[in-house]
DNA sequence: TATTAGCACTCGCTTTTCTTGACTGCTAAG
DNA sequence: CTTAGCAGTCAAGAAAAGCGAGTGCTAATA
């Protein structure tokens, strides 16, 4: 199957993009209109025709103009989508709301999804760093009320996990500082495997109950969303013509609340990948049946040696694209950036 | 201007109920049938229109049955409805879910949402404890990454608060120690004010850094969304048929995600008043103009002694207050339950 | 005085019909 | 290969008609 022709390409182009703006299917007569073609709407009309036989277009009925198929914007995105830059002067806006924060990491994330839902106008999500290879680096026990004891959990990468235990006695901070000093004595460096190996040395100690929670907070580690998933913008996206039906609303809704999925999907996406870049997923198929009519574009920050998380934006089949990975790749460059940098002395 | 007739009450009553399942506006006719009433739709048109002159009740059109108004719900709920608890198996599945994550007490509050989303199927709210009076307990400094130090902030009452920050200098996890150590010495017990007294005398020393953080968040213990506030069960919502309007639904999840607004709600409603039951908000009316056509049933948990929380439950006015307002109570003495039992040794 | 049967009236909802006009695909000429 | 011209298609919108659930009122009844 030979390729598109250029002007088949540039048909194809104007269309996406004059959809994506406008929501309406659009004929091959505005076409002509708008952009001054020196072809006329017949000669369109043909050209939409043979697009529309190799699956990139459809019409939504007999006499209306055409639409984008999954695979058209597939193909807009891979081949014809140019980048579309945030104005400088929104950057460095965004830069400085960053600068407020530096001190403070927890909330870059958050920061970063408001900042995404804000500027894309659909729905943002982020996770936090987390490592594929969870080592131990040290533990906290933290006295916090009656038998209630903060359990905080640092791995190497420089994770933070925490839970708050229920122990069966009351124990001084003193007491919960040397159980924390003789686990870390013993376990820190550790990963999964050789916390495993260690276990039944520990059975039976007082160490015990405190022990089988570090254990299992690293096997967990490896779960994307073990830290707290921000989101942001949902209502936005309530907003676009294609969610006024509530059903499709709610199934979205849905999808957005259903961690495993995200999980799955992020994980897969971004940290399966080599490519550090943006990945955009565009409705669901085979892979990712669940996602339906909704698009993804995602990528990750941080490092592949040391720890990665990653930042997205979520929205209908027809959004911004261009924009849209704009935007995420500066995002995601930007907090890459603010971790290096908090990293180096 | 004298009460309701007993007839009266029972015509409102039934008319509440039954538009509260269907959805619909209900007719004199259906009342009779439905309940084998011993008087005629005509002596309950009668009554109706007394009701609607009471201004409980309102005709959408001319032709069409009664719906209540605000003033109708909130009649009902102070005076017309009985409880509706949760069977007692239901009952015995949720507290066997507690009992399955008793140890650890951050599963609670996300189960509370969890449970109160799915039995009511409508969103939940639920906050964490918080303390009116926050005293310094304890903190810890844990070196996470390069310049990148976790700093938890105990309180006396038990609160947890913790904050990455970015320090200027890379500190060995000793070091870090001592200064947590210092200001624990110089400052544990105290309040924001006696903090702020303190205050000069850091100034200029290393502690400085770390110290204007702790002195900040102890500031601002007193919102009671500083920690993580959990919510569920909004897709249920869209669910219900007056939020078929994508309108109404934007705003509804605007409402929702606007932590401004819900802290101020649930601080003044919950926390100011002494009495500890459930409280149950009807639409917004002056005080609560935001809400607009949404209710709110909340509760506070914990004990005003220690450190309190609330859970709630949000829906339309058209909601199932009688089992809602059971439900709500249930979880929340469920979770004092669990906090009281955790403090005693 | 309180209740109720009877009846005319109202008005939103549904269905039907008609019209409009924005497109297209095709054909034949340039 | 391009394009003007034209017949054909079909959703969307407006207008009309009928339906029917439900009311308020009146007059008779207990």
């Amino acid at each position: 199957m030979a390729g598109l022709t250029e002007r088949q390409k540039l048909v194809l182009a104007l269309l996406v993009r004059d959809y994506i703006d406008t929501a309406e299917p659009i004929s091959s007569g505005r076409l002509v209109a708008n952009y001054h073609l020196d072809f006329s709407s017949a000669t369109v009309r043909n050209e939409l025709a043979a697009l529309e036989g190799r699956g990139f277009l459809l019409q939504p009925y007999t006499s209306a103009g055409r639409v984008p198929t999954k695979e058209g914007y597939r193909y807009f995105v891979q081949k014809l989508m140019g980048a579309d830059e945030l104005p400088a002067p929104i950057k460095d806006m965004i830069r400085h709301q960053f600068y407020q924060v530096r001190h403070d990491v927890d909330d870059w994330l958050s920061l970063s999804a408001s900042v995404l839902a804000q500027h894309s106008k659909i729905a943002s999500i982020v996770t936090p760093l987390h490592t594929e290879k969870a080592r131990l680096k040290h533990i906290a026990l933290l006295s916090t009320r009656g038998r209630q004891v903060l359990l905080v959990i640092i791995l190497n990468s420089g994770e933070v996990h925490q839970q708050t235990l229920v122990l069966d006695e009351v124990f001084p901070q003193e007491q919960l500082d040397a159980k924390a000093e003789q686990i870390n004595l013993l376990a820190s460096g550790m990963d999964a495997k050789e916390l495993e190996e260690i276990n039944s040395e520990i059975q039976d100690t007082p160490l015990e109950e405190v022990f089988a929670v570090v254990n299992q907070v690293i096997k967990q580690a490896v779960v994307i969303s073990s830290g707290e998933v921000y989101r942001d913008g949902l209502a936005n996206m309530l907003s676009e013509p294609e969610f006024s039906e509530p059903e499709k609303a709610k199934q979205t809704l849905e999808l957005f609340e259903d961690r495993g999925m995200m999980d799955d999907l992020l994980s897969r996406t971004v940290f399966e990948s080599d490519a550090p870049g943006v990945h955009v997923i565009i409705g669901g198929e085979d892979t990712w049946e669940q996602l339906g009519d909704c698009s993804l574009i995602i990528a990750r920050y941080g490092s592949k040696e040391h720890a990665m998380g990653a930042v997205g934006i979520i929205g209908p089949l027809r959004m911004a694209y261009s924009r849209g990975v704009s935007t995420v790749r500066f995002v995601s460059d930007l907090m890459s950036e603010l971790i290096s940098e908090s990293m180096s002395s």
